[in-house]
DNA sequence: TCGGATT
């Protein structure tokens, strides 16, 4: 049963027990108060979103939405004022305001409803070439557009990196939208996007949290003197390194003037580095436990053969701190696992060699 | 012997 089935015959101003005032046309009556974060700077806690926004009127209530398990921010939250002028007040006010990286969004929410969940795409093998604008212009014949995005490279600051995120405001516009375009060639593009439903933010490995939640302790607790015990760490493992048996004895510095590598760089948030010679049975685990002990690893992963499921031979790791990456690739090139012999370095933007 | 990408 609905709750709007349930109070839709009750009188004007209904109150259920810790609920909202229910109107007589059976839907909570908020839509002048109630007001939608986005974007807010992940370090931000519920205490400094309710001050912030507390600051402009009084607040019937507030949520900074978090990750159910790790507690982590998603970046976004709900303010409901009391009065509408002041939820009116915090759009004109709050809305664009430069916190840290972040410009936050303030704009009124959207009644909840299941109708809107699950409408947000995540979209891929877009053209480099296509903006955001252009994206909309191709999803917008699907329906109403709430949010969209097009990650982009970090370093080169703007270069699209072919994916990104739709949100519909309906569910069913999203699956036309996935009927209609996925598989499909946008006008004059060489190849086809791939649309389907996004992830939720916490469909992570549970090693992968544990290493964001690492990091964002780090990022949070840091000072110069953190640094320095991490400096210190490094080259203890630097040290370390030197035991290992190579068949190819390498330097950094050597590494620079190798074909291919100028053209390395961060992509999205880190340093990609292509591990080869692993076994057909290597798995995402035996990434983690090398390159773990360097640094901040974000994210591992083994190719596989799509039918066999068995590794082909190599796979991908993305760190941090470039610092931290050169130091794993020095000490782990040439290392010897089981009966294979490592090859490890920054990963090339070249398809392949001859 | 260099993928796929999850705000």
């Amino acid at each position: 049963i609905t709750m709007e089935t349930q109070v839709s015959n009750g009188p004007s101003g209904t109150s259920l027990p810790n609920g909202p005032v229910i109107s007589t046309n059976g839907s909570t009556d908020d839509s002048k108060t109630n007001l939608i974060v986005n974007y807010l700077p992940q370090n931000m806690t519920q205490e400094e979103f309710k001050s912030l926004f507390g600051s402009i009127g009084e607040i019937e209530s507030c949520k900074l939405v978090r990750d159910k398990i790790t507690g982590q921010s998603l970046g976004y939250g709900f303010v409901n004022y009391v009065d509408p002028n002041d939820a009116d007040k915090a759009i004109n006010t709050l809305n664009g305001l430069k916190l840290q990286t972040k410009t936050i969004k303030v704009s009124y929410a959207r009644p909840s409803s299941a109708s809107i969940r699950d409408a947000n795409l995540y979209v891929s093998g877009l053209p480099k070439t296509m903006s955001q604008k252009d994206m909309e212009q191709l999803f917008s014949q699907y329906g109403r557009i709430i949010t969209s995005r097009i990650l982009v490279d970090q370093v080169t600051a703007g270069i699209s990196r072919g994916v990104g995120f739709i949100r519909f405001d309906k569910r069913n516009e999203a699956e036309e939208a996935i009927k209609g375009l996925n598989g499909q060639k946008p006008l004059g593009a060489a190849e086809p996007i791939t649309v389907k439903f996004a992830n939720n933010p916490s469909q992570k490995t549970g090693q992968a949290l544990l290493t964001q939640l690492y990091q964002t302790a780090a990022r949070r607790y840091t000072g110069p003197l953190h640094h320095q015990t991490q400096r210190f760490r490094l080259d203890n493992l630097l040290n370390a390194s030197y035991g290992v048996k190579r068949f190819s004895p390498i330097t950094i510095d050597s590494m620079t003037s190798l074909a291919g590598v100028n053209l390395t760089g961060p992509t999205g948030a880190g340093w990609c580095i292509f591990v080869y010679n692993l076994s057909p049975e290597a798995d995402e685990s035996v990434l983690w436990q090398l390159f773990g002990p360097f640094g901040a690893v974000t994210n591992v992963k083994v190719i596989r053969d799509f039918t066999t499921n068995k590794c082909k031979g190599f796979g991908f790791v993305t760190m941090t701190n470039y610092d931290e990456a050169a130091m794993a690739i020095a000490s782990l090139n040439g290392y010897r696992l089981g009966d294979r012999v490592l090859q490890v370095s920054f990963k090339t933007s070249k398809q392949h060699k001859a």
